[in-house]
DNA sequence: AAATTCTTTATTGACGACAATCTTTCCAAA
DNA sequence: TTTGGAAAGATTGTCGTCAATAAAGAATTT
């Protein structure tokens, strides 16, 4: 819609930034196919940088990109969920327990006020801003990879949760959990932090699995 | 060297396969600046293939790529094994939780199989092989996202090990615990079968982060 | 002589065009 | 009517070229 930068030089990043939010919110729906052509006329460009920026979706699993037929939006389904679920229950408190010793109260501050955010803005919101508040937590692990995996892992759950979680009364549990691992972080209780955290999502994954499993999740409109 | 396929249609994922193996094996060392054109020579292509594989093998961390600046091969360190063996160390055994019940003798006598060539072959083959018995055990965990991750992983630990262990008697112990691993998966004892597998990698970590630590890990030459 | 600026060179990012591949449509035969 | 195959259309993969950017070297000034 908007180019988001003009300036030349790593269009494509622009380009992926803008379509994994649109997956992201679902105003790119599962099945839908992405053709090129089409991408390269709605960004005002060719299709070179296109395909770079859908190689970048298709890392992150967004989207997959069969030979010769065009890059189709990933699905959603709950045995997908439950293994995103099961990978962040493991991978993020442990970037927890090595954040923690590094955790100033800058980012405390950060936490809270997105946090806060959450609690009172708009619903549509939740998705994003829950996804910001578990990166801020984590943001001074100092572990690269880690935190690359962890922003994948976590770019889909937000796709999930934007999904199935703006009406639920998960929200309001989720902030209490939200509020119990800040305090927890504030004190410096590095166990407890990571025991909350872990509880946090493994406990998520099993509320909203439910609410994922019987929908129809699959889009055959297909319409441009 | 070799065109690996002459067919047409994804030619990228053939040449990164080669100049995958070529980074782990070292023949390409860690700095070293690959130039866009001189690989479209090498493979007898053109730059959109070449930039194609790059993506790729920048997806597994096995190169850089700086805007305007060439792909740069991936410094090896001792932080980043840690960070790599603590991942594996994590989602080695959730995969094989989930493996183990759907694991059948085709696949417990590939692993034995895979087993003995890494203990009578060569010490060349050790990292390789090594990589292959374990993507073997994992492999029916039935998690495509989860197995993608540890594929990444066990790339990465196969450079470190090619690189650390080829002389060091750590290999015959990874042997005796590649042993009591594959008992235990014999004997489908699940919570024993994760046990092993997470204090194998935990320990090899440990056992090889000395040896990472001190010599001098980056190529200043660049010669092409 | 050292440092800074300007010029030259080399390399990547992007573009438009062509060939290979896949999909769809149409027609004929059973 | 249904099935099979061939032709037409659409879409991607690849190529050669041009502009933009970064690196290297030369010239100038202090």
């Amino acid at each position: 819609m908007v180019k988001t930068h003009t300036r030349n030089g790593q269009r494509a990043l622009g380009i992926a930034e803008e379509l994994r939010r649109d997956i992201i919110r679902g105003d790119l729906k599962p099945g839908r196919i992405l053709r090129q052509e089409e991408l390269a006329q709605r960004f005002n460009t060719s299709r070179s940088p296109i395909r770079d920026s859908l190689r970048l979706l298709e890392r992150q699993g967004l989207v997959t990109m069969p030979t010769n037929k065009g890059a189709e939006v990933t699905g959603l389904n709950a045995e997908d969920f439950l293994e995103i679920s099961d990978m962040r229950a493991l991978a993020e408190p442990l970037a927890l327990r090595h954040a923690i010793p590094n955790l100033t109260n800058r980012h405390l501050d950060m936490a809270a006020q997105i946090q806060s955010e959450a609690e009172t803005g708009p619903i549509e919101q939740f998705s994003e801003l829950n996804k910001r508040f578990h990166a801020c937590l984590v943001a001074p692990c100092n572990r690269p990879r880690l935190l690359a995996h962890l922003r994948n892992l976590n770019d889909l759950n937000e796709r999930y949760l934007h999904f199935a979680a703006t009406t639920l009364d998960y929200v309001s549990r989720s902030h209490q959990e939200h509020r119990s691992l800040l305090d927890a972080c504030l004190a410096r209780d590095a166990d407890h932090a990571v025991k909350l955290l872990e509880q946090h999502i493994t406990q998520a994954s099993q509320v909203l699995l439910a609410r994922i499993s019987l929908p129809r999740l699959r889009d055959t409109s297909n319409q441009s």
